[in-house]
Formats: structure tokens, C-alpha cells, sequence
DNA sequence: ATACTTACTGACTCTCAGGTCAGTAACAGG
DNA sequence: CCTGTTACTGACCTGAGAGTCAGTAAGTAT
């Protein structure tokens, strides 16, 4: 009895794909990836990706949707359930949550974005919604929530909620261009964290 | 007497084709810029364009190396003929200076190293070598210099000239994707530089 | 077993863009 | 002028890869 040639599996054959496209993507970039290869990785026939996805672009947008809004809900939901002070929190869950992204899809997703973004604009859109926009509010609110604690100080920090994800931006580039190792870009991000919390704890300037 | 149809002029061709070539890659990016685009762009044809440059990829080349290394060393040329304190250069010329990269040909080209770096290791190396390293060495200097003057405590920060040139990376990226005001992108740069200043020049902790 | 549906294959087409090159015309020197 | 050199043109060639589709075989219902 021979090994049959192939198995159908329509439902597990979509997320199959993402994950194989955003593998090939993460080594060759969008424009270099051939949908062959894509594929091949996923161990299906190029035909078959073109019957649940119309075209090369539906591929790119599936993985740039499905890697990351997961990990921006989990941070959120966190934030909203912790019973820490900010301060904690930050030095905590927060920093912990951080140093994972740059070894995580995220980068490359982020990589995707930064390289192909503008010829998407409705994905720059949904990802402004969805992860930047969300992202940055509920930093704000985690940090507005310790300055009416009496924790933090009023600062121009505390309406800038960007200088928090900064370093981990910075990182995962600084890792993917030049290979920069983990314990460098965990220590950008470290460093960048403790001088925020010093500055927004210190007496007003 | 008719107008003749081009104009023989070897000397200004490749500088003319480079800016082409990086107004066309700014729009479209690297891999969707066709280099009939690129020609027509710099007033020329097709064929002219593979007089000066063997392939598309050397045009490339030419675009990453000529637009950011005169940029740097003018910085570090400031840097080393300065009198001033650190702090008055970090808070003058030196936040002059990044202010203005997010506008300049610079951040094309920082989004085409990303978008497009992976591919080309010899880039890499050369824009380590040669911006990023040399960039970094000269801030950390600067740093040193001002311990030394007795302007600044030992600190983390000395050792992460990164810090100071993070927001700016962000704000390119940050502008370029998601049309972030100046007025945003320049906050966010000098809240930066004042809170790694007020860190370095408070007491050690 | 048999008939039927459909997930899946892979060889094919066709467009498109990188790269070539034979020819042309701008300028230089006599 | 005329003649030689070469910067420059643009029609052409070619390979590559996105997308198609007729056919095949895995599963399913009867």
C-alpha cells in the first residue's frame, strides 16, 4: 500500500502558509521571495497557494496581520488586569515583554513594514489601528495611572509613551542589519528603561 | 537650427543618475524601481545608464555610499574642532544636526539598508565601518570628554552612545511610514537628549 | 465497491523588466 | 568642411517568476 502523495487538510493549509511565507520572507525580503518557494516550504504545490490566496500580495498581508495584533492584545490585556504599581509593572512584565520581541516574527514583520509599507497603505493604516495606536494608549495610560498614584511625576515623558518602544524598534533593526548580540540590545533596552523611570521619579526640573 | 537631442556630458552623468535613482527608490523602493524609470528621471536613456553602472545593483550601491558618508564626517569633523562643553555641543549643533536628518536623503537611505541590507553583506560591513561605527565612536567620545571635564557622572549611558542616535532611527522610520508630524518627531528627539543629559549630570544613583 | 466531490498537483503561458548592442549624432581636431 | 572618436539612443533579446487550469487522486457518502 503506497504512502499517498498527499493529505487534504483545508483547514490547517492557510496558517501553513503564513508561517512558511513569513519564514522565506524573514531570509529574502518580499520582492526576492519566489511564491514557489513559498511553497515548497509549506510542502504543497504552488498551485495550491494560489486557491487560498488570489495573489502574491494576499500572502504578504495575511502574515503581516496574523503575527502581531496576538502579542499586542496579550500586552494589553495584561496592563489592564495588573494590580502592580506602574513602577512594577514596568520593570517587570513590561520589560520582560519587551526583550522577547527583537528574537520574535515581530521583527521581521516590522522589517516588512519599514521595507514594503508604502506601497500598502491600507495595511499602514491597520496597523497604525491595530498595534502602533493601541500600543502607544496603553503605555500612556499605564504611565498616566502612576503619576495619579503620586509615583510619577508630570512630564513631557508622560505624553511621549513613544520613548518606551523606541529601544526595541532600535533593537531588533540594530539586530537584524549587523547581528548585534542579545545582550547589547537587552542592554539598550534596560538602560533606556531605568533612565525613563529615573527621570518621570525625580524632582520636577 | 535644430535643438541637438542630448548633450554629451560623461563628467555629470553618474551624479545625476544616483539622485535619479534615489528620488525613484524613495517612492517605490529598490525591487519595484524599473531602471528605465530611473533614466527617464535623470533625462536619459536606458542604455546610457548601463554605460556608467554594470547593473542595477551597482546603482544601488553607488545611492547607499554617496548620500550618508559626507553627512557623518562633517559631524565628526564639528565634533573634534569644537571648544564647547559637551553638554553645549550635545544641546547645539549636535541636536541641530539630527534634527534635520529625518528630512534629508539620509532616511531613504536608512529604509533601503533595511528593506534591502540582508542582501548586500558588503554594504553592511561598509556602512558599519564607515557611518555607523565612526558615528558611534565620535558621540562616545564626546561622552568621554565630558566625564573627563567633570560635566557628566560614569554611567550606563557613557557606554551607549546608542541612546542618542535611537530617536532619530525611530523618528526617520516613524515619519516615513506613518507621516508623523516634524513638530512630533522633533519632541520626541529632544525629550530624549534632555533626559539622557539630566541622567548623566545627576548624582550617580 | 462504486460514484461523486473537491483539495491538490505541476506543466504551461505570458508579461515584464534587466541587460545588450548595432547604429546615430554630438563634439574635437585638423 | 571633413573625418574620427565616443557619448548616447532605443529596439531588441532573454530569463524569470506570477498566475492559470486541465487533470488527478484523496476522501466521503451511499
Amino acid at each position: 500500500m503506497p504512502e499517498p502523495r498527499f493529505h487534504r487538510r483545508k483547514e490547517d493549509r492557510p496558517q501553513e502558509i503564513t508561517e512558511a511565507a513569513l519564514a522565506a520572507f524573514a531570509e529574502k525580503g518580499y520582492a526576492a521571495t519566489r511564491v514557489e518557494e513559498v511553497a515548497r516550504r509549506a510542502g504543497v504545490s504552488k498551485g495550491l497557494v494560489y486557491l487560498y490566496f488570489k495573489t502574491k500580495e494576499e500572502i504578504f498581508k495575511a502574515v503581516i496581520r496574523s503575527f502581531v495584533v496576538p502579542r499586542i492584545d496579550a500586552l494589553i490585556a495584561v496592563i489592564d488586569r495588573s494590580e502592580m504599581s506602574s513602577e512594577e509593572f514596568l520593570r517587570g512584565p513590561f520589560l520582560e515583554f519587551v526583550k522577547t520581541l527583537p528574537n520574535s516574527p515581530v521583527s521581521v514583520v516590522v522589517r516588512l513594514m519599514i521595507a514594503e509599507g508604502h506601497r500598502h497603505p491600507d495595511l499602514l493604516q491597520f496597523y497604525w489601528d491595530n498595534v502602533v495606536s493601541r500600543g502607544l494608549g496603553a503605555i500612556r495610560e499605564l504611565l498616566e495611572r502612576g503619576v495619579k498614584a503620586g509615583e510619577f511625576r508630570q512630564s513631557a515623558v508622560i505624553e511621549l509613551p513613544h520613548l518606551f518602544i523606541m529601544p526595541v524598534v532600535f533593537s531588533m533593526i540594530f539586530r537584524m542589519l549587523f547581528n548585534a548580540p542579545s545582550a547589547e540590545t537587552d542592554k539598550i533596552i534596560e538602560t533606556q528603561l531605568e533612565v525613563l523611570i529615573g527621570h518621570i521619579q525625580g524632582a520636577p526640573s
